[in-house]
DNA sequence: AAAAGTTTATAACAATTCTTTATCCATATA
DNA sequence: TATATGGATAAAGAATTGTTATAAACTTTT
């Protein structure tokens, strides 16, 4: 079963927006279509998206403003400008927002749908759950729960290496603490929420010598390993 | 410690070819250039590269071929075509044998830059999108939650972090109070409006040693950080 | 099956972060 | 210049998180 991919369409020209939804749709990605930039970040905060292709002119709030109000929520979900304007400075102020790729008008709906699902394939890759992770110079590997440091190897215990593996799954993003708990210790109370505590204590003796790699608290949300 | 990325440069434009080159290095990029395909080839056998820059033109082995060729090694690697031709099916085909982007000449090297880093961002793990300001001397670091000044690291609360950032992002514009509220605090009522000003309070003097840098108020309307 | 060793949980207290309150200062407007 | 509204700062208070010690629960060894 593959899962849906679903757009955020930010475009003020009718015609094109439904025309190139229609499009997406067929191609099987589910398209909320929005007619400008306010709607479309309504939209954005309201739903989950996995790609944001959004027009640069744009009523009301215009595509680079809106991709920077995206990219405080999200840091990294993918966006791609289209805009008739094919000036430089203009390019270039598209990729220092983040953008991902950057289409002018007039293009082919093939070649958005081609340039989309090289991102998608890009994309899709790296958030997959990994055995083996690189965190600075430690190996750590999930299944032999060892870290390891060329011939150093720490052995962790089944707590460490569960808690460790969720914070590498969620690297340089909030791992949040209810979650952690449900998934590690299926019940979150309080007790449980101590003993936390107590693991993120050892995992950070344990990465201590490794300074590009931490482990920083988010009061009151939970832990974000950033590397 | 930075890694360098490498590159292959398939390009038999010998002016261009060096000019790339030349404009890639001087940007961090170890470039290797190879004026046709089957010399590119060799080079991809005999040498680890992180991503491929692939003119279409070529003699002896054209730009697809070489792709289709590198793709059979490595099922991975990133690829961008360059190409005069701007005909539809052509950027097809380049997207078809599995292209990250697809340059038409005649494209400004800023712009190739711009993609390249685009795709290396998304390849190699989110920690590319860390952003990092500079505040004067200090260097702010979002996702550790660093204010850096040479050896001296000081750590900020999430609150801090979190608007520090949004100060950042808005530098030298009036970042709106009930903007700030919203997106930080959630609710923007009175309480934590008075949160928020203590927390300017705070920000200004984790600062004050650099006096190029200032938190300023806007009466009514929110604050500016000017540099 | 007792002893020894590991791993996990709990408790107690320390430290940090965030919020709220109080008081004083600044700015805008009448 | 009086007055209301908005802002600055310090300090107290409440909640969350960090650390260490120790107890309890398992495993493995003898």
């Amino acid at each position: 079963m593959e899962k849906e991919y679903k757009l955020l369409l930010a475009e003020d020209d009718e015609n094109l927006g439904m025309l190139l939804r229609e499009y997406l749709e067929a191609k099987g990605y589910e398209t909320d279509l929005c007619p400008d930039g306010e709607e479309a970040y309504k939209a954005f905060t309201t739903n989950t998206y996995d790609l944001c292709v959004l027009d640069v002119m744009m009523p009301k709030k215009d595509g680079f403003t809106l991709a920077k109000d995206i990219r405080l929520i999200n840091a990294d979900i993918p966006i791609i400008f289209l805009t008739a304007k094919s000036m430089k400075e203009d390019v270039f102020q598209g990729f220092k927002i983040g953008a991902d790729d950057y289409i002018t008008k007039p293009f082919s709906m093939e070649e958005l749908l081609f340039r989309l699902e090289a991102i998608i394939r890009r994309t899709k890759g790296s958030n997959a759950i990994q055995d083996v992770y690189q965190l600075g110079k430690f190996t750590f590997d999930t299944q032999k729960q060892q870290l390891i440091d060329g011939d150093n190897v720490v052995k962790l215990t089944t707590k460490e290496s569960e808690l460790l593996k969720l914070l590498c799954n969620n690297a340089n993003k909030v791992l949040e603490r209810n979650f952690a708990l449900k998934t590690i210790w299926v019940d979150d109370n309080y007790f449980n929420a101590r003993s936390m505590d107590v693991y993120i204590t050892k995992l950070r003796k344990h990465l201590k010598e490794e300074t590009s790699v931490e482990i920083i608290n988010v009061h009151g949300k939970g832990y974000k390993l950033v590397m």
